[in-house]
DNA sequence: GCCGTTTTCGGCCCGACTGTTTTCAGTCG
């Protein structure tokens, strides 16, 4: 049976996505009006007759009959008439405080976004304050706003839990100071998406009270506890003895095909009791194996070939490559960004603001490219030995073709290539239309090869092979965006890169000098594809990748 | 869609607040 506010908020969802569709103002503001008038109602609706509900101020005819519709049905026709035309993030959209049906019909028709993940994208890349009415502070409000409502569902980026999780671990770790916290499961493993925090604790006292006081504790078992955080992520925090913590932090991390696979090769008691976990490896005669490895098929037997790739690590990358500036639609002048970087440690920066077709993203007409290069000129001198290169980040325009005349992209130390307008093709088409990018004399990198969104948007199909192959053939390098939504090319596919020679750049795609610690999760990600210092190509010295790009 | 009446269709329209504006639009309760 529903009650009397629940039926008020189906009128009040009706006004609002009658409204997104540009329907009546007049009619609109009834059902809003029957919202307002129902919810205040004490007496319940199915207690009353039609003629009572219809006496009531606002309340018609049509309105009694929706009433009746809902109390016998649990559902209105009219309501999913216009559901059924208004895509599924949208509708969540409108849930959000703060932003009604003006604002999410401008986000929807003009900046195209239909799911949250996406609208969260573009605010990340300052596409909002574009937009008519909205402006830095809305952007920032519906970022936040954006944010929390993707927290409370089930799944997470890798990027959106770490410092949850780091946080955590230290609370644990400073109640008790005694013990050991190490994390286990996936977030050790270093997966992109994660469905929960695991955590394995030895030897604290009073364990529960502390959980208690820091999480919402739903269950223990004997040395289990489960629990979520404030902002309702799921926590699992398992307990053993000290003398057995190795033993319990390999099994705990997984996954499960690993410990399977290693279970075949090794007796289960031969790891058992043992304080540090190198000591499992040692007893099974393997070398030590990085968890993010682990959820590689075939790692265990080339473990036992002594062929485990020796993982980069964030330190040995010496230049930022992928970043955008206030020419295009960055958030940092050209000098802020460059002088970052420099003050981050970094040898250089490869500057790739957006190319002409990109107008959602004020993307650079050739006058406009030729004053840049005159810019990053004019500071090389006083940055050196800190170098900026002059690159751009070219569409990748329906056929295939780059998006300048020839003459205009000889001038570019670089050129990253990236889709970033029709999405929808299906593979055939997407992977014809990137292999023509790749087979231009003047692409030097493929930009995020699906366009994927992770959580957000599914990336157009391609043959990951085929493009792999032409790279190979055309000394192409594929960027690895380190952009925690996309970490694109996907870390399964880096093993076949490398087999092929191809290079691989970590590129964090900044659209601010923040953005570039982004580098950190593609890092993260590459480790987890076993990329080498030698197969990523920003981990050469400023005279080395000049040299390198011919430049 | 509701209302009211010169009974059949034209008018309906809160106020405070915020943020983006430069005189207003969108949202909420």
């Amino acid at each position: 049976m529903m009650t009397n506010k629940e039926i008020a908020k189906v009128f009040n969802d009706l006004g609002k996505i009658m409204e997104l569709h540009g329907e009546n103002p007049f009619k609109i503001r009834s059902y809003s009006n029957a919202y307002l008038n129902l919810r205040k109602l004490e007496t319940p609706l199915s207690e009353m007759s039609d003629a009572e509900i219809a006496a009531l101020k606002g309340i018609g005819k049509a309105i009694v009959s929706k009433i009746r519709e809902l109390e016998s049905t649990g559902k209105l026709e009219s309501m999913e008439k216009y559901q059924a035309v208004t895509p599924a993030g949208v509708q969540e959209m409108l849930q959000i405080k703060g932003f009604g049906p003006k604002k999410v019909r401008v986000i929807w028709k003009e900046l195209g976004a239909e799911s949250i993940g996406e609208l969260l994208y573009a605010c990340n890349e300052n596409r909002l304050i574009e937009l008519n009415g909205f402006g830095q502070k809305t952007q920032e409000d519906l970022k936040k706003k954006l944010e929390y409502f993707l927290q409370s569902k089930d799944r997470f980026r890798y990027a959106s839990l770490e410092a949850i999780a780091e946080a955590l671990k230290e609370s644990l770790q400073k109640k008790h100071p005694e013990a050991r916290v190490e994390f286990t499961g996936a977030i050790r493993r270093r997966k992109t998406i994660l469905d929960n925090i695991e955590l394995l604790i030895s030897n604290a006292r009073n364990l529960k009270k502390t959980i208690e006081g820091l999480l919402n504790l739903e269950k223990e078992t004997e040395n289990i506890f489960y629990a979520r955080t404030e902002g309702n992520i799921s926590v699992v925090i398992y307990t053993c003895e000290d003398s057995d913590f190795g033993s319990k932090q390999f099994r705990y991390t997984g996954g499960k095909a690993f410990i399977q696979n290693f279970l075949e090769k090794v007796e289960a008691d031969d790891f058992r009791g043992l304080k540090d976990e190198k000591a499992v490896f040692e007893k099974a005669k393997l070398p030590y194996i990085e968890p993010e490895l682990r959820d590689w098929e075939d790692i265990i037997s080339l473990a036992g070939r002594n062929k485990v790739p020796r993982l980069i690590e964030e330190k040995q990358l010496k230049g930022v490559i992928h970043a955008h500036t206030t020419y295009s639609d960055g958030l940092h002048s050209l000098e802020q960004m460059a002088n970052y970087a420099k003050e981050q440690g970094f040898e250089y920066i490869g500057i790739t603001d957006h190319s002409k077709s990109a107008f959602y993203a004020n993307g650079l007409k050739p006058e406009r490219v030729y004053q840049q290069m005159e810019e990053i000129d004019k500071l090389n001198q006083t940055l050196a030995p800190f170098r900026i290169f002059k690159g751009i980040e070219s569409d990748i325009l329906n056929d295939g073709s780059l998006d300048y005349e020839d003459d205009v992209l000889k001038d570019f130390d670089f050129i990253i290539a990236s889709v970033h307008s029709n999405l929808k093709m299906d593979e055939i088409k997407a992977t014809r239309r990137i292999l023509n990018a790749v087979e231009n004399q003047y692409t030097t990198m493929l930009g995020h090869p699906t366009g994927r969104l992770l959580l957000s948007r599914e990336g157009y199909p391609i043959d990951h092979k085929k493009i792999i192959d032409a790279c190979a053939a055309n000394g192409v390098v594929i960027e690895l965006n380190a952009n925690p939504y996309r970490l694109d090319l996907d870390w399964t596919w880096i093993p076949y890169a490398m087999e092929k020679g191809v290079k691989i750049s970590i590129n964090p795609d900044a659209h601010s000098r923040e953005g570039i610690h982004d580098i950190h999760y593609g890092t993260l990600a590459a480790r987890k594809g076993g990329l080498t210092a030698e197969a990523c190509i920003n981990t050469l010295s400023v005279e080395d990748f000049a040299k390198c790009l011919g430049c």
